[in-house]
DNA sequence: TAATATTTAGCACACCCATGCGAAATAGGG
DNA sequence: CCCTATTTCGCATGGGTGTGCTAAATATTA
């Protein structure tokens, strides 16, 4: 697939290395080839970020269908190796990471992008929403726990410690991740969301 | 200077753009001159990524004095704001940040950049690792708490809320950064690392 | 087989890029 | 003023890029 190709330019050497004659050159076709496919540059960067995000989601639902549906015993563990799966814990899940930090970072200043970059977003998003909707109906979690709210601020440290990993790997080890993401669903379970506002006036 | 000329460029356009001629047009001068200083265009770009980190440290290390130095009563609104500067939460911060991860991002690809993102990067992670120790020492937060990897989480928690909030504004208003924040220094004061890890079995 | 559609390939163009080099302008010290 | 050092400038070169367009090759259908 075309696609693939544009995936290795990009891990290998950035967005911006992912000119039609690189993208040809890694798929083995010519430039003219390519360009029968995608009218412009920008079809081809879009069509690779939509099959970024149809399979990212499509891995990550999969997983998300183990706990999501009925309740189990090991739902702890369970929720833990689908969260791992927005870090950088081996290759295929760093390329991944990399990919879309690589297009939601071109999305910025490419108006192209940014729709497709915004929607993958909004899935994933949802499913982590759903992670911690799921714990607290099942019982984990505190009842009054600001679902919402703790969905984004779970995504924001996936997201944040996979950035980091990526760029500084020999400051995140795979173990000091999962030992991050151990600790913060240790402190949603013991945490309320409570009546803090009081305390934290002064 | 020089190094803001190749900023506003770089926010404006992302860092692809950042070539000499565009830089050189926003200082008001000719290419030619900027290469007296300059021998190639990854110095000028280490220049610039070097001068990014100065003053961001400078920044926030300056508000963290404020915070590290004696104890007061306002601590934990203190504590609020010093974190607040890792967020996009005014034209300026957001400048900043856009920076940061342009220049974090390609460092990725162009080992040029690379010790340079490194130092920064650890700069203000030593900062907030500092900052919950403080708060520990203060007794605001359990004894008992490992302060490396509280660290290293706020950070990631940071580093992710801002990205995101960079790149979908309309979805990450100011009002709900700074409440991620304060839901996370909540859940800090009221958990222990303590004997979760028995629970965690089953 | 013959005719047609689909796919692949390659060339030409105009544009932007980094860099090397020498000339022009400016500033500073004698 | 003159001489020198510093700074600024612009041209030339070789390479990369997206895109338009046409020709060739292949596959599909009649």
């Amino acid at each position: 697939m075309v696609a693939d190709a544009v995936h290795v330019v990009v891990t290998r050497n950035g967005l911006e290395a992912a000119s039609l004659r690189n993208v040809a050159e890694e798929a083995g076709l010519a430039i003219g080839s390519i360009r029968h496919y995608f009218t412009g540059h920008d079809e081809l960067l879009i069509f690779a970020l939509q099959e970024l995000g149809r399979r990212v989601s499509e891995r990550v639902w999969a997983h998300a269908e183990t706990i999501l549906g009925e309740a189990r015993a090991d739902r702890r563990r369970h929720t833990e190796d689908l969260l791992a799966e927005f870090l950088p814990l081996d290759a295929a899940r760093h390329d991944e990471l990399v990919l879309w930090h690589e297009f939601a970072m071109a999305a910025r200043t490419r108006p192209a992008l940014l729709a497709q970059a915004n929607e993958t977003h909004q899935i994933l998003q949802d499913l982590v929403i759903r992670t911690v909707r799921g714990a607290q109906a099942a019982g984990g979690l505190p009842a009054d726990l600001d679902v919402e709210v703790e969905g984004i601020r779970l995504r924001a440290l996936l997201d944040g410690l996979g950035m980091q990993a990526v760029l500084f790997p020999q400051r995140f080890p795979p173990e000091l991740q999962r030992e991050v993401i151990r600790r913060h669903l240790d402190s949603l379970v013991r945490t309320g969301a409570g009546d803090v506002r009081e305390e934290r006036q002064q």
